[in-house]
DNA sequence: ATAAATTTTTAGGCAAATCTAAAAATATAT
DNA sequence: ATATATTTTTAGATTTGCCTAAAAATTTAT
């Protein structure tokens, strides 16, 4: 399995969420950055190879062992970027690059002894959750802060502005990944959130609220 | 820089051992388990590149900034390998495969930040030194045990033979890597040897002697 | 329902890295 | 010193992954 290969795996699960959903060939060159005819060259291959169920003109689906696959190589992703954050001092925004090349490497050993390392993580630092050795993940209920009726209560799990502004921010107020939250008041006037964070109470603008990711429990 | 040129650069490294060496076509093509003519190719386009020095039938040899190259890739290979053996578990006869993936992924934060989780290893566990950001490394006077004089003394730094029988016999007899070694005595009649290891003073035979490399002190 | 717009595929080509087979240069042996 | 052997290069082909331009199929709009 090729590097290009994967890529188009993984680019077909994240469009189509699951594994019966078609997915189209404009869609995939436009996520990928490349033209839809080598898009097509790229699935008759896939499709070749079992991975891919395709009938022209007709879009493109993963197979059962398709999807496996893309789910390996995410899981792989994930795993990376927590080692990177965890182990190596990245922040959130500069792990993607490289998890891109790191999730193609070969060896199986490799990413169990990597997940023992990390204490085998549910979650990236993005909040995105990672499949196991078999392709299961956790179905999170994953919402926006601003999105959360009043009394709810989630863990923060990841950010939609991945900025260093924001990230700076987060950090000089003791906002981190991991830690509870819960929704105490909101104000009508400027669409602002009181929260406690962590047993410390505090007000946050709807454009922090906004940009927070919180895993409902 | 592409991954097969990256190991072209390494293998005439090797080959070469010192950046003047001249290294030939058929040298490189066996090292490297491909054909002469592709050898010729490759060298042509690294010529292009001012990364070797290059006169039809007059062999190649790398040029200062081909040797830097050379060095980096190096430097990320044992380092990747350090971390498998001391973060995940991997035995000495594992990393190979696994490194020569690792080696060519592109980050200079990865990489420094690798070498500050292990603690600036100064060798991987085959024992050969890594070289420095800017591609300085301790030429070590190596030797196998069974040329060294008696009297002296090293620190164990790796194995010539890494099988896995071998290696469980180390184990077994708690020889590792990095351990103080000093030769007691000879056995004339077998050729074995008295050593010192740790404190511990033990008789190994000649054939163990000949397949433990020592960094004389 | 048909014309227009969009999407997708086909056809043909290109660059990288490899190969085989043959030619050219260099090295070796008598 | 010349014939033989070896090494190295060239020429031409192949595969992978991409491209452009044009044709075919599908979708949308009137």
């Amino acid at each position: 399995m090729t590097h290009s290969e994967e890529n188009y795996l993984k680019s077909i699960f994240h469009l189509g969420r699951n594994v019966k959903e078609v997915v189209s060939t404009n869609a995939i060159a436009e996520l990928m950055d490349t033209k839809p005819s080598s898009v097509t060259d790229m699935i008759r291959k896939l499709s070749e190879k079992s991975l891919v169920h395709y009938k022209k003109y007709q879009g493109v689906s993963l197979t059962e062992k398709g999807a496996k696959t893309a789910l390996s190589i995410i899981r792989k992703h994930r795993l990376w970027e927590v080692f990177l954050v965890e182990k190596l001092n990245f922040t959130w925004d500069e792990v993607h690059e490289v998890a891109e090349q790191l999730e193609h490497i070969k060896s199986e050993k490799l990413i169990d002894q990597l997940d023992e390392l990390l204490g085998f993580p549910k979650f990236d630092p993005h909040g995105d959750p990672i499949p196991s050795k078999n392709g299961n993940f956790v179905e999170t209920t994953k919402m926006l802060l601003n999105e959360m009726p009043i009394g709810a209560e989630g863990i923060c799990i990841g950010v939609k502005d991945s900025s260093a502004p924001f990230l700076k921010f987060l950090d000089k107020n003791k906002i981190a990944l991991g830690y509870k939250i819960k929704v105490l008041e909101r104000e009508e006037f400027d669409d602002s959130f009181y929260i406690r964070i962590k047993e410390r109470k505090i007000h946050i603008s709807n454009q922090i609220a906004t940009n927070l990711y919180i895993k409902i429990i």
